[in-house]
RNA sequence: CGGGACGUAGUGUAACGGCUAACAUGCCUGUUUUGGGUACAGGUGACUCCGGGUUCGAAUCCCGGCGUCCCGACCA
């Protein structure tokens, strides 16, 4: 399968090292952390590398994403990070008065290319060559892909950078009706996403500016400090909206009451468009329906930001020691921790025993089989947060058992292995 | 883009215009230690961001670049 993940590996063959302070240069928590745990490398401003521990997350998440996206119909793709601009002179998105974001470079062959900050130009001229009729409507194509965004200020670390990763989905309908209903599909999965990563209960679905095709769209906030975005709540119904577009109006619309509403700080994760049919006439994306009329076809966008997430889920998720990552995007499902077996042929046999039996039942371990003293392999443990964390040593051997460690709470239990084994539900 | 702060070993900090740029951490050797970053000894590592200028003398003062962070603006 797509992007499945199942490695296992010993901490001493990771190339990458905790660092006890993190670089002057980054202030925000989530980058601090990133940075001194390993997970990410700083290569400008704006610019990160993903190392093996932060890939690993990535990819938790991608998955967990395109689950839900394959089963509202989505099929995967690939496209371009380089762009033709006469496509985007079509939708006069081309000039940088419009669009101030663009990254362009000249081809040596002569003329101009951009650097894709979005796709809906490029997905939608592409599906000309495979939308002619109704019958090949709907569909949905999304991608994983690097967006390329020349921001003024790049800031908070990796939550909002100049180059990111970010799902990017896009729905052609035949019409109006059935576009929402896929919508409200979208929202709906979008909602079991935020669940699946830990953050289902403190991120709202949220009115805010549609730009320049429709009054509204649908913003997926997140609440955090951290965030850039000012948001505001009505906990009862679960309904937010977002400053830059709350007002009487809106209000009534809604029917919240100003009273009752929270101002809260948040992070967009997601936002939704409903394109209407304006992009597909200005780039000339027509189907014949039943009649063999010919018709605009309906488009919408459906977005997640995916290392933005990963920025969010570090800064919520943390506490003095470190990260402290959700079990489903955790890089690792535990953290396999040896005390003394330099010292103790036992210890070491036990422990890689072990090692070997979590894997055999499909577990993925972080061995730290590192000769060092223990107080440092825990502050590692700790900085890195892997959410459980088993301990063998010749004081747990005494007991027969596994000291299992909880990276939220603190809390330790002496467990049987097969009880050990099933805290990490699997 | 407006405003502010800053740029010194891999990392974090120090150094009045004046000795060989200091300390911690990291890294390497050795001994020691082994349940919360062990201790000691020895060693390694910096064109003080770049380019000009002032001065007998510049990490330090001045000018110009480049870079980084923060506030604001922007965010389709």
């Amino acid at each position: 399968m797509k992007g499945e993940i199942s490695n296992s590996m010993r901490q001493s063959k990771l190339f990458t090292k905790t660092r006890r302070e993190a670089p002057k240069d980054e202030i925000s928590k989530n980058a601090e952390l990133l940075i001194r745990a390993g997970f990410i490398h700083k290569e400008m401003a704006g610019v990160y590398d993903f190392l093996p521990l932060g890939l690993l997350v990535i990819e938790k998440i991608k998955n967990i994403v395109r689950e839900e996206m394959d089963k509202i119909g989505g099929q995967e793709i690939q496209m371009s990070s380089l762009q033709r601009k006469e496509l985007w002179e079509r939708t006069d998105r081309w000039s940088d008065k419009n669009v101030d974001v663009w990254f362009k470079s000249k081809l040596n062959s002569g003329g101009e290319v951009g650097f894709g900050w979005s796709h809906e130009e490029p997905i939608t001229d592409m599906m000309k060559n495979y939308i002619g009729s109704y019958r090949d409507l709907p569909i949905y194509p999304y991608q994983f892909q690097s967006k390329l965004r020349n921001e003024l200020r790049a800031k908070s670390g990796i939550m909002r950078g100049r180059e990111f990763l970010m799902k990017d989905m896009y729905s052609y309908t035949t019409d109006e009706k059935s576009h929402q209903e896929f919508y409200d599909s979208v929202i709906e999965a979008y909602h079991r996403i935020f669940e699946k990563l830990g953050i289902g209960d403190i991120t709202y679905l949220t009115l805010a500016s549609g730009g320049a095709f429709t009054q509204f769209s649908h913003e997926f906030q997140t609440i955090t400090e951290s965030g850039e975005d000012v948001i505001y709540l009505e906990r009862e119904k679960k309904i937010a909206v977002n400053k830059e577009v709350l007002n009487d109006e809106v209000l009534k619309k809604e029917g919240i009451e100003r009273g009752n509403l929270e101002e809260v700080k948040a992070a967009e994760v997601g936002n939704i468009f409903d394109f209407k049919d304006i992009k597909s006439k200005e780039l000339g994306l027509y189907f014949k329906d039943e009649k063999g009329e010919e018709k605009p076809v309906h488009l919408g966008s459906y977005g997640i930001g995916i290392t933005r997430i990963m920025g969010t889920i570090a800064e919520i998720f943390s506490d003095d020691k470190g990260l402290v990552w959700p079990k489903n995007i955790s890089p690792f499902d535990v953290h396999l921790i040896s005390v003394g077996a330099e010292k103790s042929e036992a210890v070491k046999t036990a422990v890689d025993k072990l090692y070997d039996n979590l894997n055999s039942k499909g577990l993925t371990v972080l061995y730290d089989d590192r000769d060092l003293r223990p107080g440092e392999k825990f502050a590692d443990s700790d900085l890195i947060g892997i959410p459980t964390r088993f301990i063998i040593s010749e004081k747990t051997l005494e007991q027969g058992k596994i000291e299992v460690k909880d990276r939220e709470t603190g809390k330790v239990e002496m467990l049987e292995e097969e009880d050990a084994v099933s805290i990490l539900g699997k």
